[in-house]
DNA sequence: TTTAATATGTCAACCGATTGACATATTAAA
DNA sequence: TTTAATATGTCAATCGGTTGACATATTAAA
């Protein structure tokens, strides 16, 4: 590989003129920047980024931590993450933490060690303490974390309330709400807290499930559901916290001989690009994911550039009705 | 942030030493490994990667090229491949290409410039001449570029065989391929290779369909079924080269009110999770994706280790059957 | 007691760029 | 003709580690 040495060579230039063609600094004449480019282009020469980065004690690199790139969810947003960090001259190191504490813990370390300008995190297994010491700029999905980190997150509240509602309006009289474990202090907490008060508004009964499975445990998921509408056989209508959930409910349901939606209605979250695509189509909160991405790699970057940034950022959600209501 | 420099001070020794601790080079006592050990930790110390990288001549990363992580084959691929690199001791930094040859050419450049230590390719919209002088450890899916580039497939053909004769045994009497355009020059036409031969040895009526179309374009899609099951009606089974694919299928199908699998079959291609959530569950010849993946990274790593290994690797593909048959 | 292994220090080069300070030459404007 | 802008060179420090060469001191084995 050639360096810059070697194209100040061949240009019969020193590396210093090189280094002003590479950055336009100072003066440089057209004929002297022509030469340059042609030994650049002769040796196939490419800046060392790596060196850059030393000297620039900059790296052009955004750590993203997810629980995994294979759920959709998360596989729609890194990829829309990925795309407008690469608009702005950002690249994006993937780490799938896989919902493990140690290894998200090592991820956050490598990523202090790799120098990365800043971290995404959708991601949060650890105590608030982890965060707050890392001394990088940080946007997080979905958890508060302090009043100096900044969050990205769907209106929750306003998720479960218009789900909630939706369902109610549609004629159900007895709704579950399946969620994720409540303890852990996410923002989509919120979606449960909407689910009760609106279920008691309107005086309809309500189960709050919660479980901590993993999304691709399928069948542990199958196994949740089946027994849910073993124990409540009335249950006519299924709040489910992601559209992924949903569509194990929507399965275990078509087992058990119920029709969607005459028998039992179902409204996921997300509106991942599965929603429109299995059968019977879900009706769904849809997240905005691409807006949610660039947001997060906005705010990234500001902070980055010392820029002031709001640190709770709500984006609205919108009612997509399909096929499963 | 500190530097080697703040804990040789803190610990009360030089560089050297403290360098001689961090990489378990000549002779250290006990006791001083201690104190050294302790002043990394009052100073939250860790080394600086970018720094070892530009002396070492080794980044540590791998570039990571597909079409989009979005997609859930990729998904699930990116997933498993960024594991198994972290697993030993590599990180992958995540470019998608959206198929444009523009921005794959820019992420290989890109790529370039950060040294990384070697490229998995899953996209492969360049020219044959552009892979060949990237001077770069690299392996590819599902394309062979020369006999000097690994690349890892499934295979195809037998994969192409086994579900075009599946379908044939399930009573098919009229059959479609859909797969993507042939032109491409992947080692994925080798089914539609099998299915023609197959399905002309039976002596069974069949039809291929390539399109272009974007995964992600359903709309694009769907019109391409409709239009097929309007002008052939009497096709009886689907072979799809991919699982998203057949979902769209399935969709269309069910909205023609045409029974799965009574009145049309269909067949997948992947055996992505999704596979097995939809509802008709979906029959679809598996890729081995996990192992794809885990062999991707071992091949890169040998490769950069100066091993020797084999540049065409074939994995054993298998029949799922479920409920669209 | 001599020898060798162990333990640490000093010093400087190196990885590949960037940059500031300063010198010098050419050209163009005042 | 003087002055200022333009153009390039020289030199060396810097980013944060790593490493080789060599010196020196302590300890343990022969």
């Amino acid at each position: 590989m050639s360096t810059i040495k070697d194209v100040a060579k061949i240009a019969g230039v020193t590396v210093t003129t090189v280094s002003r063609v590479l950055n336009n600094r100072g003066y440089i004449s057209e004929s002297t920047r022509k030469k340059v480019y042609q030994a650049m282009e002769d040796l196939n020469y490419q800046p060392n980024e790596i060196a850059r980065s030393l000297y620039r004690k900059k790296s052009n690199i955004i750590g993203l931590i997810i629980p995994t790139v294979a759920h959709p969810f998360f596989g729609e947003l890194t990829n829309y993450i990925e795309y407008y960090a690469y608009e702005n001259g950002y690249k994006i190191l993937l780490c799938n933490s896989h919902l493990d504490k140690v290894k998200e813990k090592e991820y956050v370390d490598m990523l202090k060690s790799h120098k990365v300008d800043g971290i995404i995190m959708g991601s949060h297994t650890l105590e608030v303490e982890a965060y707050l010491n890392l001394d990088l700029p940080i946007v997080t999905f979905d958890r508060f974390i302090s009043e100096s980190i900044p969050f990205i997150s769907s209106d929750n509240y306003e998720g479960g309330r218009l789900a909630t509602d939706f369902l109610i309006n549609k004629g159900c009289k007895k709704i579950a709400h399946i969620c994720g474990n409540l303890k852990l202090n996410l923002l989509s907490n919120k979606r449960n807290e909407a689910f009760i008060v609106e279920a008691n508004k309107r005086n309809i009964e309500h189960i709050t499930v919660q479980t901590d499975i993993d999304v691709f445990e399928s069948e542990q998921y199958e196994k949740l559901v089946h027994k849910l509408l073993r124990e409540h056989d009335d249950i006519d209508g299924i709040f489910c916290s992601s559209d992924i959930l949903a569509a194990n409910v929507i399965k275990v349901s078509t087992q058990l001989g119920k029709s969607i939606p005459e028998e039992i209605k179902i409204i996921g979250y997300d509106d991942v690009w599965e929603s429109s695509m299995i059968v019977p189509q879900l009706t769904t909160i849809q997240q905005p994911i691409e807006e949610m991405s660039r947001l997060a790699v906005e705010l990234i970057i500001k902070q980055i550039n010392g820029e002031s940034i709001s640190t709770k950022n709500f984006l609205p959600v919108t009612l997509i009705e399909r096929q499963t209501t």
